[in-house]
DNA sequence: GCCAACGTTGGC
DNA sequence: GCCAACGTTGGC
């Protein structure tokens, strides 16, 4: 299992809107490096969950469902089904990744606009450190 | 609310 | 094909 991290406002759609669907299509991603890290996606990788604006942490994860598959009215583009996973009960807030002085190289630090990415190791296991309760299957 | 980063558009 | 202008995103 490779892990990937996707950003979202909350005000738009949160980790709570995930949790009580289940499931949603992962729609509407418009930028190539982005899309790169959904295409490398595959059945069964954990996608974190990152809350972007206000908050700016990471406030769950999830699973990817099935196979990548192209958006059903734009084709060029690709969506990924997002099965939730679990909450974490204190977020990890990006100024807390910024503190530790270990992440500098990570997109999500140095590429705030990135919307999806792929998570370095090294970060998932510094994460279940500090969110004890971050367990992906 | 402001600003930096950066992607996109359009004129040439 | 270049680059300025503009729009959007997200951190603070």
């Amino acid at each position: 299992m490779r892990f990937f991290l996707a950003k979202s406002d909350p005000v738009e759609y949160s980790i709570q809107d995930l949790e009580r669907d289940g499931v949603t299509d992962w729609t509407g991603v418009r930028n190539a490096q982005a899309q790169q890290a959904i295409r490398a996606m595959q059945n069964g990788d954990c996608v974190i969950c990152y809350h972007s604006q206000g908050e700016a942490a990471i406030v769950g994860w999830g699973y990817v469902e099935g196979e990548v598959f192209p958006d059903g009215a734009e084709p060029k583009w690709s969506v990924f089904r997002y099965r939730f996973g679990g909450r974490l009960a204190r977020p990890v807030t990006l100024a807390e990744i910024k503190a530790s002085g270990l992440f500098a190289d990570f997109a999500l630090v140095r590429q705030s606009r990135l919307s999806t990415m792929a998570v370095p190791v090294e970060f998932v296991t510094w994460l279940k450190k500090q969110a004890r309760d971050f367990r992906p299957a």
